[in-house]
DNA sequence: TAGCCTGAGTATAACGATAAACTCAAGGGC
DNA sequence: GCCCTTGAGTTTATCGTTATACTCAGGCTA
């Protein structure tokens, strides 16, 4: 690898002067000499030492995605975290930063050595509000956090209109002529996303003057597994149930295995809508109604506050909450008479 | 940050013994010296410079994984890329190494700016022939190439043997009492896997003496909605097909939903064994019969090479061909008569 | 007692780049 | 003719670490 040495040789100037070329400081050089030094270092295919410069600068042009890493199994990257990973990616490459990806496992001293790097900024992405905490406290550079489950926030956030999201579907449910509709989920969970998506549902219930007390099919697991028992559950002892709001589609593609499994169908005796819009929302049989995302919008607007709070060096608490809307496919039967 | 010059102003001694102590040289220094500094180092919280380290050191102990990128949309993760790359980044992590994400644009110079940081190495994945040719000019470090549809191997490589996965599937079709199998996918593509596994397709159907021209349905693209258009096709205008071989999950799934709107069901009208057991093969109705790699293992043993080849500094061609197997579940029916 | 080794450091230079201060000749104003 | 400015660089110091060579006092050997 070529160095401003070995140009600064060549072109018979000192490195400085290189250095000024290379970084278009024109004005202390003359035009003769810029031409030359270009055309050294392009015909030397000069790059220059990221180490070296973020050694001097205070900035090292790098930025931490950070995602929870279990002992054994790793980093778990979720259908839709891949989707915004990959639009960060994009987007700090546009503005020539690169993606340190790591995951946090928690016996790994916090962050272990990854300070070492000195990141000019990081993205957390699913962490516990007790893990955050923790991070915040080892990193002095900004930090926005996704997907979090905190309930208090101190820190730049990112999150969904999650009760929105919760209202929206039951809403729905209701249009469509619904009035038995069971919560599949886990209200009570240290994921705050689901309290908040109950609560959006209570809210539907309670607009549309129904009273009685809700049904609600616990999950302590967002899985495919998880779902069909709840389906299975939900069909056998809850047979007056004409839907269901899952938190997660998952659990939704779940419900409906499960629920077929003991003799109902989806929509026809039972109608879902489910969270996320994740691929396999659309590729199921019924493809899913469900709440959806705008994940680049989430990604972009995380990297967008990142940047320029990096580069204004004004690190304030701030929460974003993103818009949700619903997705119709056909996992809803619609019960209203049809009128003429 | 603390540095090693604060250590060394509290403590009473020059950086270097400093370094000594922190890297664990202690034949140069005395153990009180030891012990004081290393209790002044904890108190400060200090952590060594990365950059400053691998600027001196020929290592920068970060490893990139390189992904294609299109101009629009950045990096593409299919979902068992997703495991992949979990998996790698644990190993990384585990030997101390650092994982540089970044997706190359065709337009992006090749690796444009990637250099600067000195990579001790790189995972290539999913890259055209071209493009690894490309790259490993570009590079002088040590490189393994996975999920390559590379013709001809001249640096590291983990595949799979695409060959025996369309044998096997073949063959078990066969072996299920089918011999009117088509082919689903693009035999004479760029896409290299797709004709090894149609080479094995071929060579199980000639082992059992089905000598009639074979049924190939062409997919140029790898999405639900080919497959969907394909199954169509398929149930249509081959109406004498008992069985189909899909060279990817995404074409299985769609397929079974196609050949269902024209009217056949999977498995009773036609069977269907897919390749890759992707998420969505466990979860398709009817669950999907599929080859499935063991991606941690096709992971694992990429991370290795390049960890050896960056240790040993031996960087030889070298391909490594991993073996698949058949996962049985519901897509396919059995066409024997049952044996008293 | 001169010479030599050893333990415990220190001093210097280097990695690649940049910021800031300095040099130094030519040209301009009055 | 003298002083000041300007253009086109150069010099020096610095970022945080590490490798290598050096110092220097005390103890040991012959």
């Amino acid at each position: 690898m070529a160095t401003l040495k070995d140009i600064a040789k060549e072109a018979e100037v000192t490195v400085m002067t290189v250095s000024n070329v290379i970084n278009g400081k024109f004005d202390k050089v003359s035009p003769a000499t810029v031409a030359r030094v270009t055309e050294i270092a392009r015909r030397l295919d000069y790059v220059p030492s990221a180490t070296a410069r973020s050694l001097v600068a205070k900035s090292s042009r790098l930025v931490g995605v950070l995602l929870p890493a279990s002992e054994s199994e790793g980093i778990f990257l979720s259908s839709h975290n891949v989707v915004v990973i990959g639009v960060i990616e994009r987007l700090l490459r546009e503005k020539g930063y690169y993606l340190l990806l790591r995951g946090i496992s928690a016996a790994d001293g916090v962050a272990g050595t990854l300070k070492s790097w000195n990141l000019d900024g990081a993205i957390l992405i699913g962490f516990l509000d007790s893990e955050i905490q923790n991070l915040r406290a080892t990193f002095d550079t900004p930090l926005v956090v996704l997907e979090s489950y905190a309930t208090h926030v101190d820190f730049m956030t990112v999150r969904l209109n999650d009760r929105d999201g919760g209202y929206q579907a039951t809403k729905y449910l209701i249009g469509n002529g619904h009035r038995k509709i069971a919560f599949v989920g886990t209200p009570m969970a240290e994921r705050g996303v689901d309290r908040e998506r109950y609560e959006g549902y209570l809210a539907a219930l309670q607009e549309a003057g129904i009273t009685e007390e809700p049904t609600v099919i616990p999950c302590p697991a967002v899985s495919h597994a998880m779902g069909v028992e709840a389906g299975m559950r939900l069909g056998q002892k809850f047979p007056e149930i004409t839907a269901a709001f899952a938190t997660a589609d998952q659990l939704a593609v779940g419900l409906i295995e499960g629920l077929y499994s003991v003799g109902r169908q989806v929509p026809d005796d039972v109608s879902i809508v489910g969270f996320d819009d994740l691929e396999i929302a659309a590729t199921a049989r019924p493809p899913l109604t469900t709440i959806t995302q705008n994940l680049k919008q989430k990604a972009a607007t995380a990297v967008d506050l990142l940047l320029h709070t990096i580069q204004s060096s004004l690190d304030q608490p701030q929460e974003t909450v993103l818009d949700v809307k619903l997705i119709e496919r056909k996992s809803v039967r619609n019960l209203n008479p049809v009128v003429p």
